[in-house]
DNA sequence: TAGTGCGGGGGCA
DNA sequence: TGCCCCCGCACTA
């Protein structure tokens, strides 16, 4: 699957070669690249990797994030802006403990039509949170093409929760496909097979505390292993390198993918940038981060899945399993969201005496204009992917805006 | 049907 | 001039 990143021997250091002095706008960039960054997902703040023109991932230019195309009218550097994460407008709770963090289809068209589906919860409107993690506008990534290389340089923090990543969505749409396969020729498997039930469900920290999450996570698998639809990722390696990966289906991995599912959200943000809930929201940022740094610590090659998707669903380390490397960035993985934040305008700067400010930098007050859009309720939809499971969580305040420089 | 990339074009600073 | 966004188109899966 991703023979092309070993064949180039990916580092392991964790150390991108964002050290190196290049910018996506030079005229010309570092030839002589001898060891290329293994892929990251989840890349957060100003950050540079060069990838492998084999590797996989970057060639489909795929983001953890849900970022769509932006016409920069450079056909040399393709420029891709995060959409943000859609979540309901309530922050509702299923039965489950689920909260909704839906990844914003990157069709417009198509992502009408999600919000118009309402909360698949509660049937209240689904909010699209924006990204405005870039002095105000989405968060921008850039990627470039040159020789054996593929450039990629993000700028920006990203100032809401994770959705569903991209290669989570992947891997649970071929898996409903099979097991819909499967199911058909197998009429005990069918009551459920068109649905996604835990789809990109995370909990969030509150939801699993460590001391009670174990156990939480074995029943909740077990019933997640007695109900009839249970998508497995297949092409989804749980972190493994691809020829760790054991096609088969088998319960453990379907228990494993599930464990997965629950803590994905469990580095996510919360459900942040709620007015008069940055507390809460903060709060969720660092237990996230608390837990990648964790994990960062104990893990050491992103080749090594140690930690991150363990067993038991209430394991934390989700930002590990979050990606297939789930080597996120020093910085995402050692910083609180309020770390970061703090963290941003001297990273910002440095960033800029290091390579200049990028002339696009206005400062502009960012503008929702049609990307907030709220919808009306529709009716339940259970089968729609991506609720965040939390058992426990507050409820947070409904009402979401932004001030005129578009922070909280 | 949705994702992706490309390009035209208008608005803004 | 450069960046933002919207929109449409073509291609692909
Ligand atoms: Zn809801
Ligand atoms: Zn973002």
């Amino acid at each position: 699957m991703l023979k092309g990143v070993d064949e180039i021997a990916p580092r392991c250091d964790f150390t991108p070669l964002n050290g190196m002095s290049w910018d996506i706008n030079d005229l010309m960039l570092p030839q002589d690249v001898k060891q290329a960054d293994s892929f990251q997902e989840w890349t957060d703040s100003y950050e540079k990797y060069i990838y492998s023109s084999n590797d996989k991932h970057a060639q489909r230019h795929l983001s953890g994030w849900a970022m769509r195309n932006t016409n920069n009218h450079n056909a040399r550097i393709l420029k891709k802006s995060c959409l943000g994460v859609v979540v309901c407008s309530k922050d509702c709770t299923t039965m489950d403990g689920s909260k909704i963090h839906l990844r914003p289809a990157i069709c417009d068209k198509a992502r009408q039509k999600q919000q118009k589906k309402g909360c698949p919860n509660c049937h209240a409107p689904l909010t699209l949170l924006c990204c405005r993690g870039h002095g105000g506008y989405p968060v921008t990534n850039f990627w470039r093409h040159e020789g054996s290389s593929i450039f990629f340089q993000s700028k920006g923090l990203h100032d809401h929760p994770k959705p569903e990543s991209k290669l989570e969505a992947e891997a649970r749409k071929s898996v409903c496909r099979k097991r819909a396969s499967v199911s058909l020729k197998s009429p005990s498997l069918k009551t459920t097979q068109e649905s996604e039930p835990f789809a990109g469900i995370m909990p969030s920290q509150e939801a699993f505390p460590p001391a009670i999450s174990s156990h939480l996570g074995d029943n909740f698998q077990n019933e997640i292993a007695d109900s009839l639809c249970i998508p497995y990722p297949s092409g989804f390696n749980f972190g493994k390198t691809p020829s760790m990966v054991d096609s088969s289906a088998d319960m453990d991995d379907i228990g494993r993918y599930y464990g997965r599912c629950l803590q994905y959200a469990a580095g996510n943000y919360g459900c942040g940038n709620f007015t008069g809930s940055l507390k809460a929201c903060d709060s969720n940022y660092e237990y996230g981060d608390n837990w990648s740094r964790i994990i960062s610590s104990l893990n050491v090659c992103p080749s090594k899945p140690v930690l991150g998707y363990a067993h038991d669903s209430g394991n934390y380390p989700y930002e590990a399993a979050a990606s297939q490397n789930f080597l996120d960035t020093p910085l995402q993985n050692s910083y609180t969201m309020s770390e970061k934040r703090a963290a941003l305008p001297g990273l910002k700067q440095d960033f800029e005496q290091k390579w200049g400010e990028d002339s696009c930098e206005k400062k502009q007050p960012w503008n929702c204009k049609n990307s907030c859009i709220t919808t009306a309720g529709y009716p339940l939809c259970q089968e729609d992917p991506c609720f965040e499971m939390n058992n426990f969580s507050q409820p947070f305040p409904l009402v979401m805006k932004t001030n005129d420089q578009g922070f909280y």
